[in-house]
RNA sequence: GGUCCCUUCGUCUAGCGGUUAGGAUAUCUGGUUUUCAUCCAGAAGAUCACGGGUUCGAAUCCCGUAGGGACCGCCA
């Protein structure tokens, strides 16, 4: 049996780190079992759903390489969803409701004031033909709620072992609005069926709801689906992780020039019982992944890892990962260039700072006049290589007597302007002897 | 309030009855780089949430307590 697996977006809002982590590691588990991968898109309801989102998430999952081998978007299903509607009718496992929210909410209150259970009492359930038909002429339209029938619900969850779920706890779940749009509950049982998934992995909070729908899956046709829980990510404030908190938007680390490796590389590790380090590739991901290494306690994301990692990545990015990003920044970008440079920096994006360094040629005022001046009297005639620097600086040494960092720094801040950097040795080549008298003239 | 889950160095975790409680990362120190970064070497860091029980022996098994998380929607 060919393993399927899916991820299952709203498009309601951005995607971030808990949700992406959660398409890595279904995707993951696809990709390592020959399996395949599919994005659907839970856009039943139409209100809160954008088009805006939908491309948005498309192009995150692009942009990080998770590629996927089927799509489609609930919106397409009505159709199918009102046929297995109809069919749960006519088997008698959903029954037609009147109350209006308010009314459900002024139960809810009163049962939560009273320290009942806060479950629906079941009240539509016990109507007479005659009192539906009464909603009914004062222009009321049903809800429809499952009858959940089993007490307690067990199956055997592939991250947190055996579950046991008291399902007398959980009220019967509505499966359609009264404008008869399908919900979540409902129409992701439909899909998981008849898209053959056998595998769903998904966070912790969707762990009670897992019980409902195996319930509702074995009243259309019987459960053959795998159910896996993995903790939900904190922020590392220790607080939860919301779609509204743009700071860990996918969008977010795209804009703030973060590499996908160092994203998919956290995201891989992170939680479990891996050594938390940057990867080679998606490659190196795939080989290295392994479902059962997942911890089913809630961690936090440090931001400080995530940056670190990045830092690594654009360490090891060779000139021909980044030319086409380089001619962006700066067309001069060459590839001794980016070699000299890139140890030195935090993201791709920061070559902008050095490229202005290197070939603009703004008067820096140094501190030292004398020193520079004295130093500057010695600059070696072009060609440079190599080994002008250390030429340079053996002759400024004898003249003026100094070392260390006496020596060589306000040469440095002098040239740069900064007072750290890539090797000088290096760097002077880039800038080159013409720039530099013309940048410390005084 | 109910249901389900979780609790080991700052952080992510290994551990399945006998370990000097291991690793990764972060931190600190030394070396390399005439700076920073990188790299190398080393150090420090955990009364295993707490209390009780079982046992010759408990981080590990059992019970209780505390703390944390998730869910309890005509959202997903």
């Amino acid at each position: 049996m060919t393993v399927i697996t899916r991820f299952a977006p709203s498009p309601t809002g951005l995607l971030h780190l808990g949700n992406i982590r959660t398409a890595l590691i279904n995707w993951l588990y696809a990709r390592t079992h020959n399996g395949k991968f599919i994005l659907r898109i839970d856009d039943t309801d139409q209100e809160r759903s954008k088009d805006e989102y939908i491309s948005k998430i498309k192009y995150d999952l692009e942009w990080l390489g998770i590629d996927y081998d089927d799509t489609f978007n609930q919106s397409s299903r009505f159709e199918r969803y009102r046929e297995q509607f109809e069919k749960l009718k006519a088997d008698g496992r959903i029954y037609p409701c009147y109350e209006t929210p308010e009314e459900l909410e002024r139960k809810r209150k009163l049962q939560m004031a009273s320290g009942g259970k806060q479950v629906y009492d079941r009240t539509s359930l016990s109507l007479t033909d005659e009192e539906k038909r009464g909603y009914e002429d004062d222009g009321r339209k049903p809800h429809w709620r499952f009858l959940l029938q089993t007490e307690r619900l067990k199956w055997n969850d592939l991250l947190k072992g055996e579950l046991d779920i008291d399902l007398t706890s959980l009220s019967d779940p509505v499966l359609f609005r009264e404008d008869g749009v399908p919900l979540y509950t409902f129409s992701s049982a439909v899909d998981d069926i008849d898209y053959n998934i056998t595998n769903v992995i998904r966070g912790d909070d969707h762990t009670s709801n897992t019980a409902v729908q195996i319930e509702i899956i074995n009243a259309i046709d019987k459960n053959r689906i795998t159910f896996a829980h993995h903790a939900l990510l904190k922020a590392s404030s220790g607080d939860k992780l919301s779609k509204r908190d743009n700071v860990i938007s996918i969008d977010s680390f795209r804009k703030s020039n973060l590499e996908p490796l160092a994203i998919l590389s956290l995201l891989a590790t992170i939680g479990t019982s891996q050594s938390i380090e940057l990867k080679d590739s998606l490659n190196q991901i795939i080989s290295e992944f392994k479902l059962e290494t997942i911890s089913t306690s809630p961690g936090r994301i440090e931001i400080d890892v995530l940056n670190a990692l990045n830092k690594k990545q654009v360490q090891k990015l060779n000139f021909d990962d980044v030319s086409e990003r380089l001619k962006n920044i700066d067309e001069k970008i060459d590839e001794k260039f980016w070699n000299t440079i890139r140890s030195n920096l935090e993201t791709v994006e920061g070559v902008k700072q050095w490229s202005d360094i290197v070939f603009d040629s703004k008067l820096i005022e140094a501190e030292d006049k004398e020193y520079i001046k004295s130093a500057m009297e010695l600059i070696p005639d072009d060609p440079w290589d190599e080994n002008t620097w250390e030429l340079w600086t053996t002759a400024i040494k004898e003249k003026t007597g100094r070392k260390g960092k006496e020596l060589f720094l306000p040469l440095r801040e002098a040239f740069t302007g900064m007072s750290h950097g890539p090797e000088m040795k290096l760097l002077i080549q880039l800038i080159g002897r013409e720039k530099i008298l013309e940048r410390v003239k005084t």
